[in-house]
Formats: C-alpha cells, sequence, structure tokens
DNA sequence: GCAGCTACATGCAAACTGCATATTGCCTGT
DNA sequence: ACAGGCAATATGCAGTTTGCATGTAGCTGC
C-alpha cells in the first residue's frame, strides 16, 4: 500500500533533501555569493543529487528567513533581477554543524560496511552481534 | 512569515530523514539483522541525528515495501513479538549507492570549504570573496 | 492489581517536494 | 517589429514525509 499514485520515495537514484540541499546551498555560497539560478546549475554540474528549481528557491528564502544567508536585489546588470546571496555566520556555524553529523554519518556507514560497529570500542568484530 | 506554527526546518539541530535514514537503518542491518527497537536505540547511541521511533518503524516498512529489507515474526523470546529484519542483495546495493552518492556529497562540501571549486580545474579560486 | 517497560503501530496537522506554470526583462532570428 | 526563447525568480497543486502524541499487546516488579 501506499505506492501507487505519486513518486516513490526509496527508489535507487538519489535524492537531495532537506538539510542536505540546505548544506549544498551554503557550502557553495561560502566559496563566493551567487544568485538562486548559479547555484541551481552549480548542483547540476557538481555531480551531486538533483533538485527541481523551485525547490531551491524556496530552499534560499527558507534558510534566509533562518538568518543563514542575506540577500539583495541586484539590479546592476541587464536582465530581469536577481537576488544575491551571501552566507551569513550563522549560516557558516550551521554549515560546519552539518559538516560534523556528516562525517559521524560516514564512520558510522563506513564501519557497518566493514563489518563492525563504529560505536563500539575496536576489538569487537560484531559477527555476532546478539544481545539476548 | 510562516515560521510560527509548527517546527521549522532549517533549524541549528540536524535531523536525519528521506534517505539517509533509509542508508542508515541499512548500515545497521549489514552488521547484524535487529528489531525496529533495536535499530531506532542504535540511532540514539551512534550520536548522529536522530529520528522519532515512529519515523523509524515507518521507514523499515517502508525499505521493506522497496525490497531493501525483509523481516518476520520473532515470538521465540517473550515479551511481544517483534519483527526481525535483514538486510536483501537489493539493500545492499542502495547502501553502496548511497555511500557512493554520499561520499561526493562530501568532496564537493570539503572542495567549497577549502574554497574552490571541485567541479572547475584549478586556477578559478572564485576570489571575488567581496570583503565588505 | 497497577505501574512500567518492551515493541510495534497509527492519526493528525504541518512541512517538504516535484512538476507545471506564470512573470518579468532582454536578446535573437526573420 | 514581432514571435520565440532564454535568464531569473516565484507559486499553485497534489502527493509524500515527518514529529508528536497516543494506542495496543505482552511481560516484569512491587
Amino acid at each position: 500500500m501506499a505506492e501507487s499514485t505519486g513518486r516513490k520515495r526509496t527508489t535507487a537514484e538519489p535524492r537531495l533533501h532537506g538539510e542536505m540541499l540546505a548544506t549544498s546551498l551554503l557550502a557553495f555560497l561560502k566559496g563566493c555569493n551567487a544568485y538562486g539560478y548559479q547555484l541551481s546549475q552549480q548542483l547540476s554540474e557538481s555531480g551531486l543529487p538533483q533538485s527541481d528549481s523551485g525547490t531551491v528557491y524556496r530552499a534560499l528564502r527558507q534558510l534566509e528567513g533562518s538568518g543563514f544567508v542575506s540577500s539583495f536585489w541586484d539590479t546592476s546588470d541587464q536582465g530581469p533581477a536577481r537576488r544575491m546571496y551571501s552566507l551569513t555566520a550563522a549560516g557558516e556555524l550551521f554549515l560546519r554543524t552539518w559538516i560534523d553529523a556528516l562525517n559521524r554519518y560516514q564512520e558510522v556507514l563506513a564501519g557497518a560496511l566493514a563489518g563492525f560497529d563504529t560505536s563500539a570500542p575496536a576489538g569487537d568484530a560484531g559477527s555476532e552481534e546478539e544481545p539476548s
């Protein structure tokens, strides 16, 4: 049940949501300020799993609402006005926090693949993690 | 606007959703089979960002629906019957795919933090580091 | 018997997402 | 000059996911 109409969640192709998308955007902004459109393109070119451009714009507005980025309308060039985003101090903090979490995440995954438990001290091969 | 009522998304404390949660569960199951309750606890102890236990159970059912884990009711011990989960071949594949994506993800983040673009050849240092 | 723990499940409302579509401004082809 | 197209941002909609609270069921301790 519950897999009839829309897209499925647990398909084999990774998607980037939530904090992952947010973190990617912040990371890009750490290098240099950019417009949403550019960020959306960078995502495409980065080899990372993609997100819809609408989602990217909305994510940026939310990040701004949370104070992690700031923006202003740039009308210096021609073409439609674009919103220039830049990272704030709070944004950098958030970025670092998440990269930290990501590191632990990878350790756990790597540990599991290697076949032993990362959260346990070395020595236990975990092959019969049998707690009965 | 729109930050009054419910929980906010982009808070400073990381949460584990979607594929991230799924991947963590699969990784734990790679080491050894387990019950949902155990997995939920392992998550708590792992130092990873947390998910509600209800979410964990639902994630497991979805993973089962996708064929990435299989389960059966274990009534051998006393206490309420518990569902024993184990990883399938498809699940291992999915796990590997996601760990791969995660690696790219981390490279991109690390590159952005270092201040240059990972997807671009060396030379452009993104020096528009607009000071003030 | 009653509280408490293990173990799993679900209802609900809010939030998130992908897709399609709209809007504004400039630029190009014919 | 006008149609079409791209750059750049935004939104409506419907389906999905999530956190929180709560419910069920079986066993244990007092």
